[in-house]
DNA sequence: GCGCGGAGTGTAAGCGCTTGCAGTCGCTTC
DNA sequence: GAAGCGACTGCAAGCGCTTACACTCCGCGC
């Protein structure tokens, strides 16, 4: 074997040992200088920064960890990693923990066992992470208190568990928003798609479902039970919801609890020859990126910006030093907005027109 | 303070002295005996794996990884991590490293500075994982190199760098493929969508151009340049592309690179009134959940599985022991599979009919 | 009957940091 | 002018594992 075999020279990595030496200071000096801490004189710390910097050293996180007990270090859990709303909300996150300095983990929680592995307290995420970030996983409640037991800050998006921080939509009001634009059309016929559960349990269906019904009944209407169709939160889901509302009885205007969803139920109306928001009303929720493409009526909600304040509440309870001793005030997260997209897929009852079409109308 | 305090009792954990005091053998056999090496005798590991089970055992990962310079952890980096693609990428890598009992670590690499960053030798990857999956960031092929030399594992999606495992799709054979479709139909005016480069530069693109344009000239077509029109992988570069090529001596058929992309080109076709197979045939490449909604004709790809594919050839190649050595045969990953999924998107040239919709067939 | 080899186990030295505690030193404070 | 006090810095003890090496048996071969 030569030398120049490309493989050779690992270069020995600089430990906190070497800087100290460079820098004719102790490693505990070092090590305070490098991490900001107080009591180091301006003058040395300056010098350490700069050896440091010069031997490009960086403390090894395995080693912090073990001596700090802390991780730096933040995991996600969220139901499905590829779908839109979560990989979104991760993104988010991502964003903000890196930037942070935090790493972030991710855990996909497709398989109930999955949560159930996770539950268990084997799974050890207190000594892999400071924090946790829950995204609708309300059957992780047990997880998130064993979790806090041991110190990890959690928050949560989409649902709430104690009062740790948590980013929730307000839902009540989004299913008013999506009746009220409806009911101000002169619909009166109103179905639902997306009311129950997922094999992952939602709050949210119920909570947006809640809030368009009192919305109705303010203007004296009041939504079927028949009118009410669930098919967990996908395209497909959707889509069959919508054939089950025309088959009997169609209401003329539909609230789709996501965009995903309305786009399986715009889906279902054009394989009818129906045209959405002439025939058919039918309004979303999300403002997913393909909703202006079907000329979709959505409400907006900004999803990434849900995973950042996530993230940002969950940091300021991992550095509240209160958080240790139990007596933290619990870091409020900010509150989603949320806001009406008008497009074509909504309109007026009886609104027939030749002129209307599905055209789209870039932004 | 009384000692029902919520807060009070963090149980203190068990550590691997624990289980050896218990098993009445020394923490090293613990050690050999959890992690199934040799040299432990059955009776003596049944015992111990008893006493951990028992007492609910698990190694601290930061001390383990500390001590034994692994750190089961692999490193996902992706482009964009909202995006329908990666995200789905980053879905496959992390099901099947958790299931391997690795922790999965995402970086977004949305801005270039993010990419910069992490190619500076101080990002310290090398501490943070045994391996990292680099999606479809040629950028970084000097971060590529600079993980080798540490030892780091290292496989791509997307594209090639040196012989590390790499789970690329035929990309010529994929232009080929739509080229043959639409050629089949009759057209031979045809246009390109997605030619051109993302800040984050795709190597994909050209590869498909390039089948795309071979098999156009095994019937004698020639593609005019001004019919190749770039503008990133996402919706809104395809609709505007479409928007250029109707322009001005608009194609009866086009191929655009990702079904994000077909999409937008099928928003501009509806605004102006045109009917997608009809009157353009546009025929994208992925099979998006939502392509069947719009009924685009498309080529399939599994993204999940190519990001599991990756993420299996990363986990042969870091327990390749001869990977440490340097002379490890180049763990070559699965190639991914593709196929025409032939949708109302495309038609045959001239192929005007009255009957035909924009309907939906679901499977 | 003695030496040997291998299987099984224990000892102890780290891995590279963080941090409580104990100085050291130059100034105030009475 | 002695005691006290802060501001800095260093010492050294871990953090909880892994693993090289040493050691103890025990069965076998000659």
């Amino acid at each position: 074997m030569s030398t120049d075999d490309t493989n050779g020279e690992a270069p020995r990595r600089v430990r906190i040992e070497d800087v100290a030496a460079q820098a004719d200071v102790s490693v505990a000096t070092v090590s305070r200088a490098l991490r900001g801490l107080p009591n180091v004189a301006a003058s040395t710390r300056r010098r350490v920064v700069d050896v440091a910097e010069q031997l490009g050293y960086q403390p090894d996180p395995a080693a912090a960890r073990l001596a700090a007990g802390r991780t730096n270090t933040v995991i996600a859990i969220v139901p499905h990693l590829g779908s839109w709303y979560f990989s979104n909300v991760v993104a988010g996150i991502e964003a903000v923990c890196t930037q942070a300095g935090y790493d972030v983990l991710v855990i996909g929680a497709d398989e109930p066992s999955r949560v159930d592995r996770l539950i268990d307290e084997r799974a050890q995420l207190d000594r892999r992470a400071d924090g946790v970030v829950l995204v609708d996983l309300p059957v992780a409640s047990e997880l998130a208190e064993s979790l806090v037991r041991r110190r990890v800050a959690v928050a949560t998006v989409g649902w709430r568990v104690g009062d740790h921080p948590a980013v929730v939509l307000d839902d009540p009001a989004v299913g008013a928003l999506a009746a009220e634009h409806l009911l101000h059309f002169g619909h009166r016929d109103l179905g639902v798609i997306g009311g129950d559960l997922d094999p992952i349990a939602f709050e949210v269906p119920e909570r947006r479902l809640r809030g368009f019904r009192e919305q109705c009944q303010r203007y004296g209407v009041d939504v079927a039970a028949e009118r009410i169709v669930g098919g967990g939160f996908r395209l497909d889901g959707g889509y069959a919801a919508m054939a089950v509302l025309l088959e009997h009885d169609p209401p003329t205007a539909v609230f789709a609890m996501s965009d995903e969803m309305a786009f399986g139920a715009l889906m279902a109306l054009q394989e009818r020859g129906l045209t959405p928001g002439v025939d058919v009303s039918v309004i979303g929720v999300d403002d997913h990126e393909f909703a202006h493409v079907v000329e979709l009526t959505t409400i907006r909600q900004n999803v990434v910006d849900n995973g950042a304040a996530a993230a940002r509440a969950l940091l300021a309870a991992i550095q509240d030093p209160r958080t240790t001793t139990g007596d933290a005030e619990p870091a409020e997260a900010e509150t989603p907005t949320f806001s009406l997209v008008a497009r074509s897929s909504t309109g007026p009852l009886n609104g027939h027109r030749a002129d209307r079409t599905l055209s789209s109308r870039l932004p």
